[in-house]
DNA sequence: CAGGCTGGTGAATCCTGAT
DNA sequence: AATCAGGATTCACCAGCCT
């Protein structure tokens, strides 16, 4: 058990809501409300929520509208005011319930337009959710502006946000490295929209209005969870989610009210293979590699004391001693990276990287021969 | 006078507050805070703000690159806040003061990041503005995430709106068009950070922290105003604003509390000459290139992890695996131009060209699939 | 002079585990 | 809870200098 699902089940004891300790049923779909579905869940048990929420006020204006308001008889102005209380009402609703479900590592993402993602991004601040980036899903193919009125709306905002500051998050970054050839990913992401063979279909016409490309949901869902993760979508919708969650190997929850919704997300999920495990492994893991002491090279002859280091340029130079410690003529000495730090100047310094040996081609690093006693010593 | 103009007349003569027709005195600073500054302005006399407001930061220790250089933060007092209320209670001021000098067809620009942007934009919702666009500035160089722990925060978000829902407000479609190569502009706009002879310095040290791009200015201006329009600044900093209204035949009034970003202001829109040709290449948009990263053929679905991919000659081989990086079945892996170099012993390779997949008309180039993926998603 | 190399820098909520 | 030490981590652009 990891400190985090130590603290986890601790909060769930204290909590009022607790709930009896039982294996979380996933990969299945909750037909019903967002929020009371929600709370039909115990405390902390997802490791990561996808949110498409709705934002067309016409349409769920059942919903939204505060009880006894008249819709006819108030002026513009406060109609509007109006609306947007109502709507940030159920979204703190939903931010809130999805809040508890979190586990305390877990991560939100919300997507949204300029319509509704300014509400729900000030409404997850207070909520105390923690903001870890803003990223722009600029649409390759969007569809034009044709009355010439306004700018080419090409873009959706999506927000990710840890359960709090100090949360302990994941985030693959050598993966998303990876898959950006080998740059950093950057908060703007080039997709595609939904269309084509992708674009689920009911007697013609599309079976959802805001279905989301699996690309999105992919690379969302490569970046932030591992392996074996339950990720939850509270507004479902055909399923895009446990489509590509069953794909990548994560489990997955959905809720959605609308029974023609869930019968499409079914059909679909079903016919969404996983892939094998092979494929399923990254290029470099974010595991973590044995550690080496760097005694353990002088110990194992590798280096041997006496020895003489240098940084890359040749500018500094010290002498390795029998303890893994270094020295230099004048009188410093630390560790590889204490010294390495002390004689730059900087704060910190990795060690590994800084010092290097002479060798018949040439300068060679230290980090090199840590490589070759990792596999000697971890085949 | 223009419809709009007699509406504004109207209103004012029904405002408590309104105030003799003088004439507005523009191309000037004013020296002051900025809801009093705008205070003392007559009711709707301006017909464009834009707004650079604090970002309320909330940054923590100091951050060091890996090679050990500390990064020059935003630590001023001007952007701390003690609390998300305490922030919006400044926002919703500026914002009200804002729309009462604003006449009714004007628009008001704001910039933020996700650290403050959600927030700005509920309360603008909140007083009455109707949002027109989100615009995502997308920076061309921005700062790398040094530690590896997030995506790159590549970009910052405008909101563009108008005073109310159904204000006749000014758009410059044609003006767009024909900035964008002809094509309609969209709402993400890449351009490059303020750096270079552009950036202003005193003693060697940047003035202002957090001086925007005059090209960003420039597409503001020519999209949302006429040539003659007044245009308001109310956090000017070093006057970027007003360096380019200028150049553009606009008027303008900049409100900056502290003495010596105005100083610096001052000199500089001094020194701003209307544009020659040569500038006004430099303003014209850099179309993105739509650059393809190999894992994008995956994401869409266009290569499944697990697939073979070999070379034209099929004497090597390798498999495909999720973050688009390549391996053999003896374990060398790398992306798609290293691991072509390592097998044959090159020192670079280009990968596209290079591998190949096994189709029912023999092997096909992974560039083909490239080609087939610019053409479906960027007509 | 062209071209290459080095160094500096930009609105940044930027580490982790053991003791 | 706080402290300490190990060691992992960067992209595009510009200016200046050298070959």
């Amino acid at each position: 058990m990891t400190v985090a699902e130590k603290l986890d089940t601790e909060k769930s004891a204290k909590s009022k809501r607790s709930k009896p300790p039982v294996a979380l049923e996933t990969d299945r779909i909750l037909e019903d409300d967002c929020v009371t579905a929600m709370a039909s869940l115990p405390d902390a048990c997802i490791d990561m929520i996808f949110a498409d929420p709705p934002y067309n006020l016409q349409l769920g204006g059942d919903l939204f509208r505060p009880e006894g308001s008249m819709v006819d008889a108030v002026d513009d102005d406060w109609d509007k005011f109006d609306t947007f209380a109502a709507y940030d009402k159920f979204t703190r609703a939903w931010l809130k319930e999805a809040r508890r479900i979190l586990k305390p590592n877990g991560t939100l993402w919300v997507i949204g337009s300029y319509h509704n993602i300014f509400r729900v991004g000030a409404a997850l601040q207070d909520e105390g959710y923690w903001i870890l980036n803003d990223i722009v899903w600029r649409k390759a193919n969007p569809m034009p502006n044709f009355r010439g009125t306004r700018f080419t709306n090409a873009h959706e905002t999506m927000i990710w946000a840890s359960k709090s500051e100090k949360a302990k998050y994941t985030f693959n970054y050598k993966t998303m490295k990876s898959l950006n050839d080998e740059l950093q990913m950057r908060s703007d992401w080039l997709i595609p929209i939904c269309a084509g063979q992708e674009r689920l279909k009911e007697d013609g016409k599309k079976a959802h209005p805001t279905q989301k490309p699996e690309a999105l949901l992919y690379r969302v869902m490569l970046a932030s969870t591992k392996p074996g993760d339950v990720v939850l979508d509270p507004f479902f919708g055909t399923g895009t989610t446990g489509a590509v969650a069953r794909r990548l190997g994560r489990h997955w929850i959905g809720v959605e009210r609308e029974k023609r919704y869930c019968r499409v997300a079914r059909e679909r999920i079903e016919a969404a293979l996983p892939l094998d495990e092979s494929s399923l492994t990254i290029m470099k893991s974010n595991a973590a590699q044995p550690k080496v002491p760097f005694g353990a090279l002088i110990e194992t002859d590798m280096l041997k004391p006496g020895a003489i280091l240098m940084d890359s340029k040749r500018r500094w130079k010290a002498e390795v001693r029998i303890d893994g410690s270094l020295t230099t003529k004048n009188g410093k000495e630390g560790s590889i990276h204490k010294l390495g730090a002390l004689l730059q100047g900087a704060p910190s310094c990795n060690g590994w990287t800084f010092w290097h040996f002479e060798t018949a081609d040439g300068l060679k690093s230290i980090d090199d021969l840590r490589a070759e006693y990792r596999l000697a010593h971890f085949p």
